[in-house]
RNA sequence: GGCGCCGUAGCCAAGUGGCUAAGGCAGCGGAUUGCAAAUCCGCCAUCGUGGGUUCGACUCCCACCGGCGCCUCCA
């Protein structure tokens, strides 16, 4: 069995990965050595994003960049549902078109996204562009005897399918499901829609059963197949997916395939506001049917809760760095659910602030940006800081068994506190802020350069913040350097109370001042 | 009714059958500072309750209390 892995991993780190499906950790075996192929159930576009929409994307994300830095190539594909009941309802209820509508939704999320520094995502295919590929694949299940047609619709028929249930260990028969509107035309309750005849007005396409459109399951079989093949290797999601969509995907693409159809099912957690019981968006309790007076009540109960609940996205952004976002994220396992809300994010960005600190105290020193320090590939071989760096490299090994073991991301946030201690003690006790000592800097170097590398992996500061621009913003640097030097000579004649004064009355209009060894600095609230 | 998760310091949140129970925020003491700020050093938990298994459990098992998710279209 070892010998297996170490084969198939081919020197790569051994990394461990939980299942959903077995309830437990494996190494990371892949289909194809060195390859990954990332499946993670994307958003239907029908609303504007919220926070809940970004959780599986950066954790994702976050994943994918361990395993390109760790020696991997991952494929990874985030699909689009642009064609979907609520996506239809939205639309009429807006005067506009699924098409137009999917489409303006799909740019908000993709905005967001881009925000938060997801960009590795390789694929996105959309259900609408792949109507083909999914009718072969329901004509596939069809001629296997997995699905048969009823009065226009399609349907999966989970009595053929012996292992139905397999994913979240439940059986047809204690389920609990009356069918739905379309009872009377499943064989089984439990049956679902591969595709669904068009009512009048509705968009549709041609199909051999009629007109009509995909159920929602059967899109991400037929995409995932075709882009990452009938067994690939991570499929991801969050918790509330679990059931029924991956266990329906599952269950059509195994059933059609007889090969398994992904070897890791990876979920996260979800999110809630705050204190308020219930997710963010959900349905009411009490299974009532999804009507629109459900709905309405739906949106009502979170409106109780909604001062950082629901609201779409971009809203958030005005008011948070995307890496205070990023960070609280990335700060409790993919697996639990996060708190979220404004203190917790507040209480992020404070935390943010210790790296910020130490970066801006690098580029004095060192007269370089972190920004501008290079991206190591964890294959460049283990990073040698020397021994006056022996706690940061002993930390920089404990971040990255944190993130082979599960991608577990809060102990790897946390080596990253410990590495920034490290770095300013390390400053502090070479008092390298006014001393130059050339040993004690290339040290200095070494250990930015490893916290360089384990915060891209997080997908954490890739990005220069924005300076200040602009003809007002030299004007501003130029008297703030007036009003230094005016307070430096206050202070030179211990006149204490009118530097005190200009640093009070600077504090009151959003100005911080702080006296160090090498000068007084300034910044913004 | 079925399947499953959680309960760790004031708050958030990792983790382990025995080694100092991570880290963040807040707080307290100290170094530093003209005073601050920042930084550094130190302090701050026996792990929901009650049983059991074990040489030993916060970590495994049972019960209970409390919170939560899913059971057909919510990421």
């Amino acid at each position: 069995m070892t010998g297996a892995i170490d084969a198939a991993t081919a020197g790569r780190p051994r990394i461990e990965v939980y299942s959903t499906l077995t309830r437990s950790k494996a190494p990371l075996v892949t289909v194809r050595p060195g390859h990954v192929g990332m499946y993670l159930c994307g958003p239907t576009v029908y609303k504007p994003s919220h926070i809940g929409h970004m959780v599986g994307p950066v954790i994702f994300d976050t994943i994918k960049r361990h395993l390109v830095f760790s020696g991997w190539t991952v494929t990874w594909v985030v699909n689009i549902t642009d064609v979907d009941d609520k996506i239809i309802a939205e639309s009429v209820s807006r005067g506009t078109t699924m098409r137009a509508l999917a489409e303006e939704m799909t740019a908000d999320y993709l905005g967001n996204l881009a925000a938060l520094g997801v960009d590795g995502i390789d694929v996105m295919p959309k259900a609408t562009e792949h109507i083909d590929t999914i009718i072969a694949f329901i004509e596939g299940l069809v001629a296997k005897g997995f699905a048969y047609a009823s009065d226009g619709d399609v349907y999966f028929d989970v009595a053929k399918d012996a292992d139905y249930g397999k994913l979240t260990n439940r059986a047809v028969d204690q389920m609990q499901g009356e069918g739905g509107s379309t009872a009377e035309r499943k064989r089984s309750t439990a049956d679902f829609a591969l595709w669904k005849a068009a009512k009048p007005g509705e968009p549709s396409w041609e199909s051999p059963w009629g007109p009509g459109r995909p159920g929602w399951h059967i899109e991400c079989s037929a995409m995932s197949k075709a882009i990452l093949g009938e067994h690939f290797d991570i499929h991801g999601g969050g918790l509330d997916l679990v059931f029924p969509h991956h266990e329906n995907e599952l269950a059509q693409s195994e059933s059609l395939h007889g090969c398994p159809m992904a070897t890791f099912w990876m979920h996260n957690g979800l999110m809630q506001a705050g204190s308020a019981a219930g997710k963010v968006g959900g349905r009411p309790r009490g299974g009532e049917p999804l009507d629109a007076a459900a709905d309405a009540a739906a949106q009502a109960a979170s409106k109780i809760s909604k001062s950082t609940g629901a609201q779409p996205f971009t809203e958030l952004l005005r008011r948070h760095r995307p890496e205070a976002i990023r960070l609280l994220l990335l700060s409790t396992h993919y697996r639990s659910p996060i708190h979220f809300g404004e203190e917790p994010l507040a209480e992020s960005a404070r935390a943010l602030e210790a790296f910020t600190r130490v970066f801006s105290r690098y580029e004095r020193i060192a007269g370089r940006s972190f920004h501008q320090l290079p991206r190591r590939d964890r294959r460049a071989g283990d990073l040698a800081i020397g021994a006056a760096g022996e706690e940061a490299t002993a930390l920089r090994a404990r971040f990255l068994a944190a993130m082979d073991d599960d991608f577990n991301t809060a102990i790897a946030v946390a080596t990253l506190f410990d590495f920034v201690r490290v770095v300013n003690r390390h400053i502090d006790a070479h008092t390298l802020e006014t001393a130059r000592s050339p040993a004690a800097l290339e040290t200095l170097d070494a250990m930015l350069l490893a916290l360089r590398e384990l915060t891209g992996v997080l997908g954490l500061f890739l990005r220069e913040p924005r300076a200040e621009e602009g003809a007002d913003g030299a004007l501003v640097a130029r008297l703030m350097e007036l009003v230094i030097e005016i307070r430096a000579r206050a202070r030179a004649a211990k006149d204490f109370a009118t530097a005190d004064l200009i640093r009070d009355r600077l504090g009151v209009a959003g100005v911080t001042l702080e006296d160090g060894p090498a000068g007084t600095r300034w910044s913004r609230t």
